[in-house]
DNA sequence: AGCACGCCGACT
DNA sequence: GTCGGCGTGCTC
């Protein structure tokens, strides 16, 4: 007898899921059936992990292989329609994971907005069998019962505040025994869809427009109706549906007139989803035409991009760069391909970032610092649905690009493209590079200052490499001078910290109407309060650093963990009354200016001015529209500015920069005082720029007067490989923290054993770093040097990660944090 | 990350 | 004695 049943499934399938935890593995899930068509990779489920909690994980695999050992849990929802990422970020997430040593987790963590990712909370409800009797309740459970009648619900941080203490969960335990509360876990969607109102005119009116005289006569009688009336065809004309808000700011009306409108059939008001990420509203220009140069670099680019992936492009200060990059995107975006467009530091980016909005009006999306995190999911998707362009800081790496195609890395050499704290302590750039090479897209990594790897990479034949030695619009390079502030000292010319050349220039420059910027690196020379008898000065109690004075707020401050205090009136050592500020960092340099130059405006630029909203935006503009006469500043000064009367540029002091304890701090030297002395003069006449330094002989200045950045490098390789550091070495990381000093005292030393033997000569420490504590844990380095070769590199990371789990399974031991960073910076 | 378990000191 | 602190280990 023949039979037609249907097939039977022999098998159950599982899921694999990240978990938006620090955790080390990767957890299955069973797929219920009635999941099984929606369950698919890339999308969120909701799922339990650990007693009660709810999380939101990240299916990265489907499968039938039925885990060994425990019962997997079931996964309880699904919440996506459709995946919310791609196969190559996924790809894209492991290989951060496995380079940079930390966590799927992890890397999901930096690379998810916020609001994708839930975890539920648990939330304390009083029973409404609770009768008020509150006589048999102890203290705790008292105050705790107390609130709840107040407020209904409670989180568990909530009870932890209210009780004041960290563990509340023995009290819950009770009064869930004694019927009081019951628990509640919810997984809220945080991401909420924006809604706004709008008014449009209601058929026939809005088709038939010879009938707009009936529509003005069913409101002859409200004259706020009818001036509404008028606002809103008038609006109309610019975009349609209107804002209901704008028909209330034109019309002076609210809601209720648009109501009795509407009932009247006159419009149609209702509410519409829209984007928080406005397009661009303001015309679109063409960019300006290219320069032979500029021509000849981009011709160039693409002939190489014809057998390399990567392109240095290597162009002095002024050189317009921009501009060949703008011809790049508008060729990808012909062939209907994204590009990712990253930039050091989107912050200090306003210029760069309206110039191009200017040329790619809304067809470019920046993925701002300050966006929030609904604008953040927005962006997200507006990504995956193909937004073409894209412009954002190294994070902007991870977004679901469906087809990219280009990616550009503005100003390649800058720091900040590497993350320190948290993992993944990922270096922007570098990932970039991976990431053109896994999807096969091409990559420009422009800059003026080449990092020493990159160029060395150009060199090596690894990376095409295109230069521009001309700046645009034939203007010349800055005049260098180099003013020994030591024979100043001698001659006793040595005003504060300014020599009388530096001032002679200044003024010079303001009384031919020019401006001037001046630049001063804080760090490590920041103002401290010192005790004048005894030499005590004030430190943080959190961290082994000396605190800064802030004049704006008149308190002491913490770099480092940002604790602040008040001045002490008296020595805290020997009673003294004798505190003096020393030192000196920008907020110094512009009082001082001031009395110099008492009748010039004088702004200044860091990240204590700069912390609001817009202010730096207003500063840069303030000094564009000539507002200002002297702007002083830190490194801030030397990113995405491009000022068109900038006759003076001076280097206050540039030795700071070139002592540094650190392999790079030439390198970094040699950057900084390259960049900022390109904001001199940018159009029309050559610019000055001025090195005050007490060293003038250091090779790097030199280098920096001659603009000879073939001469540093060479130098700067000499040295490298003599010391065995990056390009001609690998360096790791590792450090550890605890409360206690002796036990990271401890747990170095066992970490030390483990790792000895195998790596030998190249390791070095356990060493207290420059700063030995910070935000109160005690801190010790090991640094590894390893030769340019995979198969020792990953041996490497995979003992430094065993050693690790070793450690904190020693007792005593398991609070030790231990950092691993890859190339560290 | 959170939550449970188990070990130890300071209070009823 | 026990309550509540903290170190340790595990979560599919």
């Amino acid at each position: 007898m023949d039979q037609h049943l249907h097939p039977v499934l022999s098998s159950k399938t599982y899921a694999t899921v990240i978990l938006p935890l620090a955790l080390q593995k990767e957890y299955t899930y069973f797929i219920p059936e009635f999941l099984l068509s929606e369950a698919t990779f890339g999308k969120r489920v909701e799922v339990v992990f650990g007693k009660n909690r709810r999380y939101t994980a990240l299916i990265i695999g489907v499968h039938e292989n039925a885990p060994q050992g425990y019962h997997p849990k079931s996964i309880l929802g699904v919440i996506d329609p459709i995946p919310i990422v791609t196969p190559d970020q996924i790809r894209f997430w492991r290989w951060i994971s496995s380079y940079y040593c930390c966590t799927l987790g992890e890397v999901m963590n930096a690379a998810l907005p916020a609001n994708l990712k839930l975890a539920s909370e648990t939330t304390v409800v009083l029973s409404p069998m609770f009768d008020g009797f509150y006589d048999q309740l102890i203290d705790n459970e008292y105050l705790v019962a107390e609130a709840l009648s107040i407020q209904n619900t409670l989180s568990i941080g909530e009870i932890q505040a209210i009780l004041d203490q960290k563990t509340v969960y023995p009290i819950i335990r009770s009064m869930l025994d004694k019927k009081l509360i019951y628990l509640v876990e919810d997984l809220v969607e945080k991401y909420k869809p924006k809604k706004v109102w709008f008014a449009r005119l209601a058929e026939p009116f809005a088709s038939q427009r010879e009938l707009l005289n009936d529509a003005f006569e069913l409101v002859a009688r409200s004259k706020r109706q009818t001036e509404a009336l008028m606002a809103l065809i008038q609006l109309a004309k610019k975009q349609n549906p209107v804002r209901a808000s704008d028909i209330y700011q034109k019309a002076g009306v609210d809601g209720s007139v648009l109501k009795a409108m509407a009932k009247k059939g006159i419009v149609d008001w209702f509410e519409a989803e829209v984007s928080r990420i406005a397009g661009y509203e303001d015309e679109v220009i063409e960019a300006q035409e290219l320069s032979a140069e500029q021509e000849q670099a981009l011709s160039e680019i693409h002939t190489q991009f014809e057998d390399k992936e990567v392109v240095l492009l290597h162009g002095v200060t002024g050189s317009g760069k921009t501009r060949v990059y703008v011809e790049l995107i508008k060729a990808a975006l012909k062939q209907g391909e994204q590009v990712l467009y990253l930039v050091p530091e989107i912050a200090l980016t306003t210029q760069l970032i309206r110039r191009l909005q200017k040329i790619f009006g809304d067809q470019i999306a920046v993925y701002h610092s300050r966006l929030n995190n609904n604008e953040r999911v927005e962006l997200w998707q507006a990504v995956g649905k193909d937004k073409p362009i894209v412009l954002g800081p190294r994070s902007a790496i991870f977004l679901p690009y469906q087809k990219l195609k280009l990616i550009i890395v503005d100003e390649e050499h800058d720091q900040s493209f590497k993350q320190q704290e948290p993992a993944p302590r990922y270096q922007g750039r570098d990932c970039a590079v991976f990431m053109a090479h896994m999807v096969g897209a091409k990559i420009v990594l422009g800059t003026a200052t080449p990092s020493v790897e990159t160029f060395s990479n150009a060199k090596g034949g690894k990376y095409g490499y295109v230069q521009m030695n001309q700046r645009f619009g034939g203007l010349e390079m800055p005049a260098w001078q180099v003013i020994d502030a030591k024979l100043a000292l001698k001659k006793q010319e040595l005003k504060n910290h300014f020599t009388q050349d530096l001032l002679n220039e200044i003024e010079a420059t303001l009384d031919r109407n020019e401006q001037v910027t001046l630049f001063q690196n804080r760090r490590g020379f920041a103002p401290s309060y010192q005790c004048a008898d005894c030499g005590w000065h004030a430190e943080c109690i959190h961290c082994d650093v000396t605190l800064t004075y802030h004049k704006f707020h008149d308190k002491l401050k913490c770099h480092y963990c940002g604790y602040s205090t008040a001045m002490p009136k008296a020595c805290p050592a020997c009673g003294s009354k004798q505190l003096t500020i020393k030192g000196f960092g920008t907020e110094k340099i512009e009082d001082e200016l001031k009395i110099f130059f008492p009748d010039k405006h004088i702004g200044r630029m860091d990240w204590d001015t700069v912390r609001r909203k817009e202010a730096h935006s207003k500063i840069i503009q303030a000094f564009e529209e000539k507002k200002m006469d002297i702007l002083v500043g830190t490194q801030m000064v030397t990113k995405g500015l491009d000022f068109d009367n900038v006759g003076l540029v001076g280097i206050l002091s540039a030795d700071q920069l070139l002592q540094f304890p650190d392999f790079r701090s030439s390198e970094r030297a040699f950057q900084l005082m390259t960049q900022v002395g390109g904001r001199a003069g940018r159009k029309f006449k050559q610019g000055k720029v001025m090195i005050q330094a007490f060293h003038t002989a250091h090779p790097v200045i030199q280098e920096v007067i001659s603009n000879d950045y073939n001469a540093f490098v060479q130098r700067e390789k000499e040295e490298r490989k003599a010391y065995r550091y990056p390009p001609y070495a690998r360096l790791i990381r590792v450090t550890l923290k605890h409360k206690k000093a002796p036990v990271v005292n401890e747990a170095a030393k066992l970490y030390h054993q483990m790792i000895r033997q195998p790596l030998g000569e190249r390791l070095k420490g356990p060493a207290v770093p420059m700063v030995g504590r910070v935000r109160s844990y005690f801190l010790l380095d090991f640094l590894i040097k390893l030769e340019r070769d995979t198969a020792v590199l990953n041996r490497t990371k995979q003992l430094l990660i065993d050693a690790s789990t070793d450690l904190r399974q020693k007792k005593g031991l398991s609070g030790v944090r231990v950092v691993i960073d890859v190339d560290p910076y």
